[in-house]
DNA sequence: ATTGACATGGAACACTCGTTCTGTTATCAT
DNA sequence: ATGATAACAGAACGAGTGTTCCATGTCAAT
């Protein structure tokens, strides 16, 4: 059976599972879609919702409660990645304690097409504009990736031992001392000592949220 | 009880719920947490689950298998946003056919805390270095509201017809004639003739996507 | 009319699963 | 010691829930 093939019944109980599943997030049980569908028996219900499995739009796990999923859809993978302070271009980031648990208001919630699954994720919100060299700016969100160690042509953030500062840069080691290049290409690229250059993480995404009416 | 004082049992019994109802879509059973956390016992679990629904930490719908609703954690609000194509600098945006469909793949999922619940929106990837001024590189995409009109302020994408390009400023308008305002302050303004300039839509998001490893 | 595939109802059965009850152990203040 | 309280274990009960079987109705092809 084809999808578009699919009889009225079988229209409403997916959409009502589908409502069902966005309002309690668990999946409803077999009395529960025949009440809402105006099915008085059981048995109807399961042959319909094999008839539904058969088309490859749901999932059904045998014999446990509740055990539907919906397989079209939206990508379900979020992850939730923990605002964890701002960024000033004065002070080195304050990198996350891994044991620490954190406010849910103070994450971003991406999904996993984005930022891939790696764990080690946190975000850092811009404060000023000393960044703007890496085109970004005040308020703007990096979600980072710690890591101690740069590939080249990663966009790092860094501390410098010697001036004291964070900053945003690529990261290429070349001739045993660091070149810093902004993305800017208008603007000069900055030559460290690879000891008073300290790599805090890798910058994974960046995100510039406007005012929304 | 506060948050912190989860004791150990607790908090795998949560972390468990989590990775579970995000694998299977739907909550556990009491007897499935018990046996994931080594705990022989239905009622230890019910006491514990209890415990941690006294932290606001969980929602229990009593009486009915799998329950269970995570209070924090994902919102399973996401909006899928088409991908509608580059935009160039010398080309006019070519906005969506309302009535057209997209493939899934050239769609970007975000929740609604990061882009609101409004409808009318649209991605763009930016090509070329033109919007530069604009903190916007190649590669970037940007999320935009199709609108017509602007209010002050506003970063929106303009078509201008005398000089036949495509940009990205923040549109003022001001003494009859429009103010264009390049978002990296050491840039200078654009004035233009308000009938030279057409208002595509209003960028609400911007997103700048590195290599992820 | 007859057949057969398909969709439906109703009921009974058996397993799943939340709840509750009783009892045990450990810790701590009295 | 004594009692109180928190945390735990085991068992049993009953409601929740998926499954199965049999009977009924529909509709097109024969």
């Amino acid at each position: 059976m084809v999808r578009g093939t699919l009889s009225e019944r079988q229209q409403r109980i997916l959409t009502f599972i589908r409502n069902f599943l966005r309002k309690n997030n668990y999946p409803p049980t077999i009395r529960e879609i025949g009440h809402a569908c105006q099915i008085s028996s059981t048995s109807v219900v399961n042959y319909n919702l094999n008839k539904l499995e058969g088309c490859g739009l749901i999932n059904r796990n045998l014999r446990i409660s509740r055990g539907i999923q919906i397989t079209d859809s939206t990508p379900r993978n979020l992850v939730s990645i923990p605002l964890v302070g701002r960024i000033f271009a004065s002070k080195p980031v304050s990198l996350p304690d891994a044991t620490s648990s954190f406010a849910p208001d103070e994450a971003i919630n991406l999904t996993r097409e984005l930022v891939g699954d790696g764990s080690e994720l946190f975000a850092l919100e811009v404060r000023g504009d000393s960044m703007i060299d890496a085109m970004i700016g005040d308020g703007d969100i990096v979600v980072m990736k710690r890591q101690i160690k740069a590939r080249n042509g990663d966009l790092v953030a860094v501390w410098l031992n010697d001036s004291e500062e964070t900053t945003l840069k690529h990261f290429f080691l070349e001739d045993g001392r660091v070149r810093l290049q902004p993305a800017n290409p208008k603007m000069q690229a900055i030559y460290a000592n690879p000891e008073n250059v300290r790599v805090q993480g890798k910058v994974v995404l960046v995100l510039r949220q406007m005012d929304i009416v």
